[in-house]
DNA sequence: CTGTTAGCGCGTTCAA
DNA sequence: TTGAACGCGCTAACAG
């Protein structure tokens, strides 16, 4: 295997003719020095395309430079994005992101925790929590962390979340006021995750604050997945009194749920309204097209990062609970109007990665 | 910030006794030594929870257990997917993944290349190749490489790219023989990519097999990207001689289409069939459920860090050039039956971490 | 079978 | 302003 074998400090001294210590100093910046022999250091060092030892640079600072990401599917689009965004924001603040793609197991997660600390990274992230805050406390051991999207009571430096509940009040409000919903339910994911929990009692309150009545049969449970959204939405279909309106908590729910309701034959949006929290990335192009909370998943990634690097340096800061605003995106499942092709030509679907993002609210 | 400060070797060596040597060797299983210490030391190695520094291990062995993965887009499925993959083979074999995300321009990609250089990963995947042979030689420098969905000639260990255009005959027979399509358009992609133009070319072989003729203008081209879809495909639909069914190079391009269209208020597939290389994550959720190529993506990506792994241990081996196998799914764009809720119940839809996999071909 | 020595490449003393 | 010496933690080479 290809051994490395590079240009060292000491080929650069000895080019110039002085003691490693001084180039280290000239590289550096640290001490004195003069402005002749720094710019000879500095010049052979270029020539001969020197780059430090990250290793001997670590082994000696106890640093790794490197912050460790674990999802429990990259995959996915949501998780995905965040990498994105953190990553964007390590490169300029000089760490280099290592990721771990855990699975959603509790097993996973220590494992990864395990790999990554194994790895002496100077922090981590987390986007997904099955443990309660002892269990991450042991796991971590003093390893600063930050959790993203879920939240775990007095461990870590802080957290960014949505803003779950509010999200949930638009689409209600919409619903209600707009289209003059009165049978609105809930279609849920799973109530053990913070998201999840928010988002539900976030419609219960809602709907109180509005004085609507929800039957209980109107709030139904399950995974976060597309074939539970399709179950679910049956379930509502088949209902003595169905609901004239579906709010699902998810993206995959809510795709789970136009198939559902298209396949039974329901006009949408007149038969049924279906909204949702999480705009999927297609959500312009469904038939018919999505109304739904959106959100940007980018600047979460980004900002964990932001908080986690600031914790380095502050490491006896308070817990920092960052919540991050959502919007509303009418389309036309709400009953609103909406053009597609018109919304292609002024919001998004240009990059010319082949990213399909959505049309960012203002 | 958190200084890592933990057990060494020495540590270890000190409670049994023993010279550091020793126990290294007992860790290591290198050498000769005594059941008896071995024993000792493994058993305080675990009692302390010993975990050998990784940059001791580097700066001696120069050699990191680490792999970069370079990719133009985490956020787009396909990537995403490819880490996952990569990730999952590289933990098995012991190596550690660093994620990059570029960008697709040349200076990003120049840049991550270097970066990972200078992190000394012992080996790197590259999905996006916006340089010639000799540009990537340059850059790597002797790193060993592996390409993946694109090929770059003399370069690297070996490259892992889909069958480009037995796909793409598989559209055109599917849409000539099935439905008897006889005006074919074909969506193309960038053609400076080795998948686009393998796409494209495929296209006009496949045809030029059947005997049908490809009217010039039935054959266009643009990025990668949605709303090159729309452009493309109401450029299509105005033409004098509109086509009877269109072939997307890309999922993006697809779903661009089926907007078109759609907003042309054409009847899919009675009025035009659209059908695509690429099955997008919704592809079964569309309206009219998309008709496609689909393709194992983790696998990609895990043959791609298989094959690297493999290319550290035997440098002089020959360039390895995979093609992976496709296949088509039919759903209704092209005109065939398809139950949709039929078929998320028998295939896939059904991941607990929200994950909307397609149902596999078999 | 075991220990001593030395060095991976860097930064940081301390002394000049 | 510069340099010599040392140590970060580990393993390979060379004795014994």
């Amino acid at each position: 295997m290809a051994r490395h074998s590079r240009v060292r400090l000491a080929d650069v001294a000895q080019l110039v003719g002085v003691s490693t210590t001084t180039a280290s100093r000239a590289l550096n910046g640290r001490g004195e020095i003069s402005d002749a022999t720094r710019a000879a250091v500095l010049e052979a060092a270029d020539r001969l395309g020197f780059r430090p030892s990250p290793f001997a640079q670590s082994l000696q600072s106890r640093r790794s430079n490197t912050v460790g990401l674990i999802v429990p599917n990259v995959a996915h689009h949501f998780y995905a994005t965040i990498v994105q965004g953190a990553q964007s924001y390590l490169k300029e603040a000089g760490y280099q992101l290592v990721l771990i793609d855990s699975g959603e197991d509790a097993e996973g997660v220590a494992d990864a925790i395990d790999t990554l600390i194994g790895h002496w990274v100077d922090g981590i992230m987390i986007t997904t929590t099955p443990f309660t805050a002892v269990g991450f406390s042991d796991l971590l051991n003093g390893t600063p962390c930050v959790f993203i999207d879920e939240t775990v009571e007095g461990v870590g430096a802080g957290s960014i979340t949505l803003e779950n509940s509010e999200g949930v009040a638009l689409l209600v409000d919409h619903l209600a006021e707009t289209h003059g919903h009165k049978r609105i339910a809930f279609l849920g994911g799973r109530p053990d995750r913070t998201d999840g929990r928010e988002r539900r009692e976030g419609f219960l309150n809602a709907m109180a604050r509005r004085g609507l009545l929800v039957a209980p049969e109107h709030v139904s449970e399950g995974e976060w997945s597309v074939r539970s959204g399709v179950e679910q939405t049956l379930h509502q279909i088949d209902l003595a009194t169905p609901p004239t309106a579906l709010i699902a908590a998810s993206a995959e729910l809510a795709l789970g749920a136009l198939a559902a309701a298209r396949s039974r034959g329901l006009r949408l949006p007149d038969d049924m309204a279906i909204v949702s929290f999480d705009d999927p990335e297609v959500g312009a192009l469904l038939e018919p097209a999505l109304t739904a909370i959106t959100y940007d998943t980018l600047a979460m990634g980004e900002r964990s990062a932001r908080l986690l690097v600031a914790a380095f340096d502050n490491e006896s800061a308070p817990f920092n609970d960052v919540r991050l605003p959502v919007s509303l995106v009418t389309r036309r499942s709400c009953g609103c109007e909406f053009d597609t092709l018109q919304a292609l030509k002024h919001a998004g679907f240009d990059d010319p990665r082949g990213r399909v993002t959505s049309p960012s609210p203002s």
